[in-house]
DNA sequence: TTAATAATTTAGGCAAATCTAAAAATATGT
DNA sequence: ACATATTTTTAGATTTGCCTAAATTATTAA
């Protein structure tokens, strides 16, 4: 597999979260930040080794054997963040572009090795969880701030969005992965929500509240 | 500069150090493992980013520049192969090739931190120094098995051949980096050397004894 | 000092991954 | 139902890094 088809069938995994039945050529254009007939071209070729089937005008589906390469790549991605992290004094918002480039390193033994030092984590810096050496992941349930009942307080424990903007908007309201919150009151005029956080109040954005996780507790 | 571009860069700074004037196209290519063709190729684009300067026919000689870019690769290289043994239980025969793939990871941050979170090494696994931030090598001054001198004690400090064959071939005789040694006999038939190794003997060919380092204790 | 030999470069092509532009298929709205 | 809009695919180029074969330049040896 080389880095680009590495790099597809991880976009086509994640799109497939969303998109149940069959990825589109547009919708994984877009998330490749390719153009249409490149993502054609791609799909082809990734159909031909078996990585997925391809119903033309229809979309792509992983195979089994797609599927389990896209969830090796994506185990390689979130251990190399928490290495970075745990290890190397890189912030949550700084991990993701270097990841990206370290997912490619195709060694089992560096990867179950890595996995073995940072003690089998099984959630990356930003909530997401690791799947094991076998592709399983550990799922938690979860449910975004927006869908907080007023009330009730919750424990961070994910991002939807990673970006560098988000992550440290983030950092910015000390809010981060452990942080406790209560909800106070929800906006119906911009769907902009209050918490408590510790001592003080803080007002977020619908933008935030779609993309911040949370666990009861 | 592309993977293919780092590695031309590192080739040539290694070639330089045996062929003093000028880095010869025929060279370059055995050591690149590509034709002739490919390598004047590369050698002309090189040239073009003013990594190197070549006179068709000539050979190649890096620039500042290029030679800046390569000493930053190899320090890369280096620092990961004492990561993958100190760090993740790799035997110093397997770091080589995992090496050769993060050393194109390109982020100051990453290659800092992990200087530091490995406490500043000086020698890689194979006794190779390893250049700091600014491109400093700390030297050490070795000599070779095969002109080591009969009644003398030395410590090993590094080998030459890092092929996995070799590597092997010195663990399976319990020389290692800080192995002391004593020169019993040099046989002028065939260069094998034979050698007092802790309470034992060993005889040694002269291709070990041409490839292993030693300094005087 | 030539002629053979060796090294190097040039010419022309190929595969991967991308692009633009055009054609074909599908979806949508009245 | 049918014209229009959208999506997807195809056709044809481009760039990078590599190849083989042929031409060119340098070296060597008689
Ligand atoms: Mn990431
Ligand atoms: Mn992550
Ligand atoms: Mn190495
Ligand atoms: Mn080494």
């Amino acid at each position: 597999m080389t880095l680009a088809e590495e790099n597809y069938l991880k976009a086509i995994y994640h799109l497939e979260q969303e998109f149940k039945n069959g990825v589109s050529t547009n919708a994984l254009a877009e998330e490749m930040n390719t153009k249409a007939s490149s993502a054609t071209d791609m799909v082809k070729k990734l159909a031909e080794k078996n990585m997925l089937t391809h119903i033309p005008y229809q979309g792509a589906t992983l195979s089994d054997a797609g599927r389990a390469y896209a969830v090796k790549v994506i185990r390689r991605h979130r251990l190399w963040e928490v290495f970075l992290v745990e290890k190397l004094n890189f912030s949550w918002d700084e991990v993701h572009e270097v990841a990206e480039h370290l997912e490619h390193i195709n060694s089992d033994k560096l990867v179950d090795e890595l996995d073995a030092f940072l003690g089998f984590p099984t959630y990356d810096p930003h909530g997401d969880p690791i799947p094991d050496k076998e592709g399983n992941f550990t799922y938690i349930e979860k449910i975004v701030l927006a869908k907080g009942e007023v009330g009730t307080t919750y424990k961070c424990i994910g991002v939807d969005d990673t970006s560098s903007e988000f992550l440290k908007y983030l950092d910015s309201n000390n809010i981060g992965l452990g942080t406790i919150v209560k909800v106070l009151h929800k906006e119906p005029f911009d769907n902009s929500i209050k918490l408590a956080l510790g001592d003080s109040e803080i007002v977020v954005s619908q933008s935030v509240a779609k993309n911040l996780y949370l666990k009861k507790v």
